[in-house]
DNA sequence: CGCTCTATTGAACCGCATCAACGAACGTGG
DNA sequence: CCACGTTCGTTGATGCGGTTCAATAGAGCG
């Protein structure tokens, strides 16, 4: 599943499962392509470590970023035979490939075509949710729904408080969010002084009150 | 396919392949609902004739409309068993139902299953569109590339000047891209003012200068 | 005909973008 | 290893696009 504002009971895809097949294993160095949009689909991928990030611009250069791809998401579901993002590594990457005649062709392996299906459904509902995110949600209500959702999907329950690696750059944040990074930049200072987050370094977050983060992604105070 | 900010070259599909099988015709009146948020995902639909409208909404009262459904879309994509939207009908409106099975279980019939991928597949990458133009667009531009992307869906190219229908409110239109009903109606009135489009009544807009219209959606003029 | 709801237009405000300056982190070459 | 340059992040000041609030006009319906 991607990074979207979604309602967390979504579980990543075993990658056992798929490690049992065997199927290529494709490494990726950080800021490296996957592919570029208008590349043909031939394989799908699956996040095995890393992440990626999926990207498309306007001529004049804006850009929006698509979402961020973690360990167990399926990326490159086509449309029209040809990729509609371009596709790159945040870090080191390593991912399966998987022939793209699996998603359309049942036949040639049932159980991975019927993961495959389920992703994709997974995908729309996910993006649906970012949509009220982007269409709807204040600048504020953006960052601490980005910090929450990556909470849930990356979260190491194990250690409090929560500890959040931020693999993509502040610019990054605020072309998933619709917003500039100086206004990135500002929420997460706001949530900083609040004591609801604390900010180690340029791409490490320590969530310290994830209730109150909660309460302001869906804008119930400030 | 949605409305969304496509590049056009999704085909809807072909409603007679579904007749053929004589699949149950619903009838749905004008502001019916189809099904709520929440509720089980027993069937997917296609529309045959007329609008809907799936929309979400948050606690406080603020609504997103996810997209409108047109003849030939196919709606009610499942994920984690139920409905994730609110569908309405916008118009009468006239719609085979699928049994969920299909979708998933590929053996219960093949053409139609792979029908259904494509589509779910064609949804992903207008979502993808619709992206950029929620968080990266402004609102002179969105509404152009409303009216545009309306334009090469339900077009109808035989006459001249091109007429559209909007069965949805301001308000619809305002909540599917992110602005309010103010906002759109500024907009609609200066695109009026520099004779791109004609607004005979409320709900029908004659576009007068098709590429002038393009140019906006892109932000290549004011 | 009158009531209600939606659309339109105007005026004022505000949230976020823009512009600008500075600081921190990182990579490179000496 | 340090000096330097470059990129990225942060903070401040200002402006503008779109929202909000308000009033009027128009459409739909009993």
């Amino acid at each position: 599943m991607y990074v979207t504002i979604s309602h967390g009971n979504a579980q990543p895809f075993a990658p056992s499962k798929l490690a049992a097949r065997k199927t290529p294993l494709k490494t990726l160095k950080k800021g490296a392509y996957l592919y570029f949009e208008g590349d043909d689909v031939t394989h799908l991928f699956i996040i095995e470590t890393g992440v990626v990030r999926l990207t498309r611009v306007l001529e004049d250069g804006r850009r929006q970023v698509i979402a961020f791809g973690y360990p167990g998401d399926i990326i490159g579901f086509p449309a029209q035979d040809t990729h509609h993002t371009d596709c790159d590594a945040l870090c080191d990457t390593k991912l399966c490939s998987i022939p793209r005649k699996v998603l359309e062709d049942s036949s040639a392996d049932p159980d991975l075509h019927s993961v495959l299906i389920q992703a994709a459904l997974q995908e729309i509902s996910a993006m649906q949710d970012h949509f009220m995110m982007l269409g709807r949600k204040s600048a504020p209500e953006k960052v601490a729904s980005f910090l929450t959702v990556l909470l849930e999907r990356i979260g190491d329950t194990s250690v409090e408080p929560q500890v959040l690696a931020l693999p993509m750059s502040r610019s990054d944040i605020a072309d998933f969010l619709g917003l500039t990074t100086e206004t990135v930049c500002r929420c997460l200072t706001a949530l900083r002084k609040a004591e609801i987050i604390r900010i180690d370094g340029i791409s490490k977050v320590a969530v310290l009150d994830q209730s109150a983060l909660a309460q302001r992604a869906d804008g119930q105070l400030n």
